[in-house]
This record gives structure tokens, sequence and C-alpha cells, in this order.
RNA sequence: GGUGGAGUGGCCGAGAGGCGAGGCAACGGACUGCAAAUCCGUCUACACGGGUUCAAAUCCCGUCUCCACCUCCA
């Protein structure tokens, strides 16, 4: 069994080799908290939750840590724009954010740091940096501390550019920078700026840059050298390229693998481009169940651009529906079904760099088969299969059985609504039933239709009619 | 200008030299009092033009279209 992950350094598929046998420590680069979260902006969380659930199925023990971005230039504009603080605005998204997660089933990590609890480290970092002369104070007075691309001449590495080649940043504030290109670790404080956005540093008080939080805190959670960074593609220029350079320079090996996903685009497009309120998780989950949501988009590979619309994501749903509508049937005529092992089919897929179209392909059939086994007795083979269907469910994050998603209708209100309408249902089904016997079919369907139009679909099985919302 | 990715059947989406992924929808059949669900079957696709090869959706050359990134975007 060897797991193989696609790696943007070196541009092919890889043995996964932990550096502590046993053991993987992810790195994620989590959001800028200065929005409601939308579609887009969960995927890499899914995608990485679903590596995280793969490898623990694996075996392997592994540490994710996923940071907050709680700092930056757009929480502080858009949070002046809302006339709040800024750490307010942050918070207030971030647990939104959470919010989100939790209802997609996307395990909370080992550790989630925020960028702001983490400023001394940062400071270290960008001292060893300048000590060994990859980064300098600019001479301008701002207060700024830049890297200096051209003391790192593997600078371009990870995403396969040349200093020279890239576009010079017309960068509309180039301040005190030797070279466009440099990057700022630090950025002094401005006056237009709130105090309370800013920390004391050896270099005046200031806010660090952007890339040097996620070196610092990977550094520090995960040591010098780690396994996997991931992010979405977006993040491979500059962020990345710009925390690998610093977290090298400063003498580190860091991460040996880096992973990025794909967008979900709409209408084409990157999502912020074209974004109104309807792909919000909170409004999108107003229309569609959570794990409708996160089987479509677990379903498809982590590195192709999902082109997401509601037609897709329905269909999506109908065919997930297949296999949640074969697990009651199958506990009904179980009794229980308990995970069992991963298919090899399904296992060889995952492997593969996360080939979760193939695995999810292998659930189906395996769906397929156990629904021929459904219309006999009970049978090991049955129970074997289900079992199956249900530990691949689980390694999607998608099992209805789990009690992630059943916890809700498990306990007191809902359960006593669920008893009472079974309860009115059974009476009427017993009456349909009666005249079904009596080849009264005209008031048996009467019967039918009247519940349907309540909202409830009735199905005639082998051993009598079961209901179930529709 | 540079870098990376994409174009596949009615639709969504895999695959990456031979053996037709899978799902959704549609149609036909079985089952059913009729349905529903389920099962079986049908619908033979890879942007375009060349080339390599016994064999190309897959490799090579060229063309077109689209997307992303090029210093604080998931």
């Amino acid at each position: 069994m060897t797991i193989r992950l696609y790696d943007t350094v070196s541009r092919e598929v890889r043995p996964l080799t932990p550096l502590v046998e046993g053991k993987v420590g992810i790195y994620l680069c989590g959001l800028t908290v200065q929005s409601e979260p939308h579609v887009g902006h969960v995927r890499s969380a899914v995608n990485f939750d679903l590596l995280r659930r793969w490898l623990t199925h694996r075996g392997l023990e592994v540490t994710l840590i996923r940071n907050v971005t709680d700092i930056d230039d757009k929480i502080l504009v858009k949070s002046a724009e809302q006339g709040r603080p800024w750490y307010n605005l942050a918070y207030d998204m971030a647990r939104e954010l959470t919010r989100a997660y939790e209802a997609l089933n996307v395990l909370p990590p080992t550790y989630e740091p925020l960028a702001t609890g983490h400023v001394p480290e940062m400071i270290a970092l960008i001292e060893a940096l300048v000590e060994r002369g990859h980064a300098y104070a600019a001479a301008d007075g701002s207060g700024d501390v830049y890297f200096d691309v051209r003391s790192w001449p593997a600078y371009g590495e990870l995403s396969g550019q040349k200093i020279d080649e890239m576009s010079p940043a017309e960068d509309a504030d180039p301040r005190g920078k030797r070279d466009p290109r440099d990057f700022a670790l630090w950025k002094g404080r401005k006056a237009s700026e709130p105090e309370s956005a800013s920390w004391p540093s050896p270099w005046g008080p200031g806010r660090p840059g952007w890339h040097i939080e996620c070196s610092a805190m990977a550094l520090k959670y995960l040591g010098g050298a780690f396994d996997v960074h991931g992010g979405g593609v977006d993040l491979r220029f500059p962020h990345h390229e710009n925390e690998m350079a610093q977290s090298r320079a400063a003498g580190y090996d860091f991460a040996s693998t880096w992973m990025h996903n794909a967008w979900i685009t709409t209408a084409g497009e990157k999502m912020s481009k074209s974004l109104g309120n309807s792909l919000t998780i909170p409004s999108v989950l107003e229309r569609n169940r959570a794990i409708d949501l996160r089987f479509y988009m677990v379903s498809a590979h982590y590195r192709s651009t999902v082109e997401f619309s509601f037609e897709a994501l329905d269909e999506a749903a109908a065919g997930f529906q297949r296999i949640e509508h074969f697990l009651e049937r199958a506990v009904a005529l179980l009794g229980t079904v308990e995970p069992g092992e991963v298919p090899p089919a399904f296992a060889e897929a995952m492997d593969d760099d996360l080939g979760a179209p193939a695995a999810v392909a292998v659930l189906h059939s395996t769906v397929r088969e156990c629904n021929k086994l459904l219309g006999g007795a009970p049978t090991d083979e049955l129970r074997d299969l289900a079992g199956q269907v249900r530990a691949m469910l689980g390694v999607l994050g998608v099992d209805p059985l789990d009690e992630h998603w059943s916890a809700g209708s498990g306990s007191s209100d809902e359960q006593r609504l669920h008893d009472a309408v079974d309860a009115l249902v059974a009476g009427l089904l017993e009456q349909r039933q009666e005249a079904r016997k009596s080849k009264d079919f005209a008031a048996a369907d009467a019967i039918r239709d009247r519940i349907k139009a309540a909202g409830i679909e009735v199905e005639d099985t082998p051993s009598g009619p079961v209901w179930s919302l529709r």
C-alpha cells in the first residue's frame, strides 16, 4: 500500500513517504476571515478533510493545522466600511466559517491557530531572515520589512517562474522595495490604520505581512520539516512561493509535498468575481441539504475545476439519495449495518492521488450489488457489502448513519414529531391496505395521494408499505 | 510577455496508448392492481487540422476557444 499524491513542485504524482513513520503533518492555508464563506471558499477544507480521513483510514496519525488569517488589508478596509472594529468582523466571520465547516462535516483540525496570536513567532522569523541577509528594513522609514527575492536563487521554484519573466508588479505602492518583486514580511503602521491593528516590533509598530504567518505557524506546530502543505491553486503564487522561499531561506526544509485544490467556478469564472449572495454556505444550505452539498463537492477530483450549478448539485443529490435510500432499506432488513472494510478498488482509487471519482464509481456499483440482494432474505453477503458501503461513505464524510448527520433527528422534538407523523401515517396506511385487500384501488390511491399531498411518499415493499419525506 | 490548467455523449463528470468509469436525464423491458423503489437493456463521446503507431480521447506538431496566476484571492 502506497499513497500517491500530486506534488506541485515536481509536477508529478509521487509516493507519500512520511518523515516520521506512521505520522503525517499537514498544514492547510485557511481563509482570511473578511466575508461570509461561499461554496468556493470551503472547497479546500472539504478536500483536505477527505485527505485527512483517507490517511487516517490507512492507519496514519494525522496532525492537521489549518490557520485563520484574522488581520489583513481587506479586513481593515471592510470593517472600516461597516463601522465596526476589525477584530469584530474577523471574529464574526471566523465563527460563520466554523459553522459552515461543521455543517459540512469537516472534522476540526488538530489546531486552528490565528495569525494575530503568533506575532512574536513571526518577528523572530523575520529577524532570522534579516540576519541571514534575505530580508531588509525599507530605507524609506515606513517601518516595512521586505524579503529580498534576489538573495534567494531558488525563488520561483514552486510556481515554475523566473523572476525576470514575471511581469513587474505595478504595485500601487512600491514604497521602499529594492526590487518590485520583493514582498512584505512586516508592514509598518500607517496613520490611517487603527492602533489596535498594530504590534510592537524591532522596526516599529506594524502588522505582519500575509505570507509570514503561515511559515511561522507551520514551523511552530509541525516543525522545520513536515509532509504536506495545501491550499487553493491561487495560493500557489504568490503566497506559497513566498512562504517556501522565506522558510527555506531561514534554514528550514519546510514542506515535502505541496498540494493545491482547483476552483469551484460559476459561469466559467472564479467565484469571487461573479458572486452574489446566493452562493454563501448559509444560503445554499437553505436550499439544499449539507450532506448533498458535501457529496457533490467530494465526488469531483480535488484538482479538477468544478463548475458549480444548482442543477449539477441536484443531480449529485439524486445520485446520493439512491445510496441513502439503499441504506435505509438495508437497516430495515438487517436491523443494523456496521461499517466494514472498504473494497480494494475503492482503496486503490483513493491511494492514487485521492481518486474520488473512481472511488465513488465503486460505491455506486457496490450499492447496485446490494440492491440486487435486498429483495431476498438477509444474508451475510448483503451484510458484508452494506458494511462496505458504510465504510466508503465514512471515508467520504457522508455516511447518513454517522452521528454527525443522524444526531439531529435522534433527539427530542424532532424525534417526537417523527413518531407523531409515523403514528398518523401508519393509521392511513392500514386503511389503504384494507382497501387494497378488497381491491378497492380507487380508495387506496386516494389515500396515497392524500399522504403525498402532505409531502410524504409511500412505497410498497415486500415487507409492507414504507413512508418517507419527499 | 511569462507560468499553469481546461475543451469528453442530452447534462454532470472520470480516464491518459488497446479492453466503452460512474452518475443524472430519456427511452424500452422485468417487477407492481397502478405507482414508487429496484434490476436488466438502449443511447458508442473525447475542440479542430496534421503526424507517430499494428493501435491515439490518451503521444508529437500546429490552430482555435476558455479559465487561473504573475506580490496580501480558496
